[in-house]
Formats: structure tokens, sequence, C-alpha cells
DNA sequence: TTTACTGCAAATATTTTGCAATATC
DNA sequence: GATATTGCAAAATATTTGCAGTAAA
């Protein structure tokens, strides 16, 4: 990510606290910071451990206390694909694709479409102020495809 | 529902179930037809004691794996809006629409748009095949709305 | 100085698993 | 008759909560 794009979010950060008048404490920064590393999907472990690896400590309930300020700060969207982990991602990645989610290995796969995105950006609805969307597309992946019709279904 | 449609699905479960060589179990079915009688969204407590209501007990083990079963056979999808509850829906009615979820209260509305299903049954996606989508869009709803504009934001 | 935030550990809630009994094929 | 499925209870897992100490405003 360009530092200026990371400057600007962090900005987010900063005036949402503000607004909300909740304290800007260092592992509130620390763990935007490290958020903004992952190139794509990440969870509460794989988050938990990126920062202790930058020998910074953060106790699971901060985690996910700060979490739920990220997602209600607009700076994250949260995925729930399948039942056991819940994943995150920055907002601003999540808004560029659709996900395309295989009902067979579970894999995920990423697609770039604008379309999809403009349609709903298109969309009037009453009584509803749309922020941002999340599109999930199931079917079956090439792989899994494949394998089904060797084993004659 | 119609006796129709549902003796349709309910045909679809047994040709899955037979396909896979899995056994027909009343389990099975009356977890099913219990189903059947939701008209929306139904986590696993609601069917559980559905179920219970109707006089007909099952362990949440034969729930979950049901359920899995129902998921892959394509007869119901599964929506995680929420961290807290999984919840199901059948498949045939969530086909006929999209979710927006307020991010402030977190209420769930169903919003009947067919243009946006088309689009999806429209795109061209390489090495992957569609089954079905689900899309949500985040947002305020007008309540909460219009509640942020009185406390002055 | 006030009190929001943190860390830790315990509590809660949900889903999974092991195993003996049972029912399907 | 073989074994997939069930029920039950225990185990595993993820998230939340209570509380005392710490740090932001």
């Amino acid at each position: 990510m360009e530092a200026k794009e990371y400057t600007e979010m962090r900005n987010l950060l900063t005036g949402y606290l503000a607004e909300k008048k909740l304290r800007r404490t260092e592992e509130r920064y620390m763990i935007f910071q490290n958020i903004c590393s992952f190139p794509g999907h990440f969870d509460v472990c794989m988050l938990h451990q990126q920062l202790e690896d930058n020998n910074y400590h953060v106790s699971k309930a901060t985690l996910y206390n700060t979490l739920e300020i990220l997602v209600d700060a607009g700076l994250i969207v949260r995925h729930q694909i399948n039942t056991k982990i819940v994943q995150y991602e920055l907002r601003k990645l999540a808004d560029t694709h659709l996900h395309l989610i295989c009902t067979k290995c579970g894999a995920v796969r990423e697609l770039r479409d604008s379309t999809l995105k403009t349609d709903v950006d298109n969309l009037k609805i009453a009584r509803f102020t749309p922020e941002y969307c999340s599109l999930y597309i199931y079917g079956l992946c090439s792989k899994c495809k494949y394998r089904m019709q060797r084993s004659g279904r």
C-alpha cells in the first residue's frame, strides 16, 4: 500500500475516534498498522500472530475490541464465509472485488468486476443509505468440477 | 409454500441422498419438513425448538449433520450476518431477494430485486460454475439515519 | 484527576467429536 | 448382516465478560 493511502486511512481512524470520543491508544494504531500489511483476508489468529512477530503483544480482548471499532469506522469489513473462521479485510481492498466460493472445497477466489459494484451503487433503495456491499457467488471451482466429472458425478 | 413445491424439493433431497449413497432417515426428512415451515431466516435454536414443539426430538449432532447435507444439496443457504448467529434460509426463498444490513443496529431487511440477480446470472466467469449468490448491502437504515441526524451526528 | 482502556483469566456459547445403540439398506 | 446414522455427553473452539491495574485526556 502506498504511504499516502495509509496516512489517509490513519487519519480516518483518528477522526472516527475523536468523533466518538474514544481514546487514541497505541494499541489501536498498532493493530491498524499491522492490518494494513495484509494483502487480503485475515482472521483474528493471523493478526495476533503478526503482532507477536513484530514483538507487539496485545490481549485478545483488545484485538476484538479494536476490530469492532475498525468495522464501525468503515475501515475494514467482516467476512463470514465458513462457519469456523471470521475473516476481515481492508474495506479499500474489498471494494474492488467480489468473492467466488466453491461449495465443494470451500476455496475462495476474488474476482475483480466493476459492473456489479456499479449496479449496486446505482440501486435506488427506499429508506436505506448504502455504504458498501459484499457479494458472494457460490458454485464449483474448476478443480472440483473436473474431479466430479472424472468420478462420474 | 405450495404442496407441489414442497414435494418437488423433497424429491430433490431424496435424489441427493441416493446420489451420495446417504441413508433416507426419518430424522432428515422431518428436519427438512420443519425447515419448510419457516417463512424466512432461522437458526439452529429456532429449528430445534420448532421440532420439539411438534413433539419430534432430535439431537444437536443430527441437526448440524442434516443442515450440512441440506446446504450441500443446495436446498438451503447459510447466512452469517453477525458474529453470533449462523442463520439458514430455504434456497428457493433466498434466490428472490438481497439483504440490506444496518451497520448501526444490525437490522436486516430483505429487498426483492431481480436486476442484480440477473446480472449475476449473466456474468461470464472463467474456471467457475456459479450455482447461486448472496448479496449483502451494508448501510444505514432510516431509523438510525434519523437518529444520527437529530443528535447532530 | 477522572475514567476509558488494557490484560488476564474465567465464563459463555456454539459446534464438533467419540462411542455405544439403533435403524437403513 | 454390514455399517451409516443417531443420541448423548464430553471436548474443542471462538468470543465475551469481570475486574484490577494502567494510561489517555
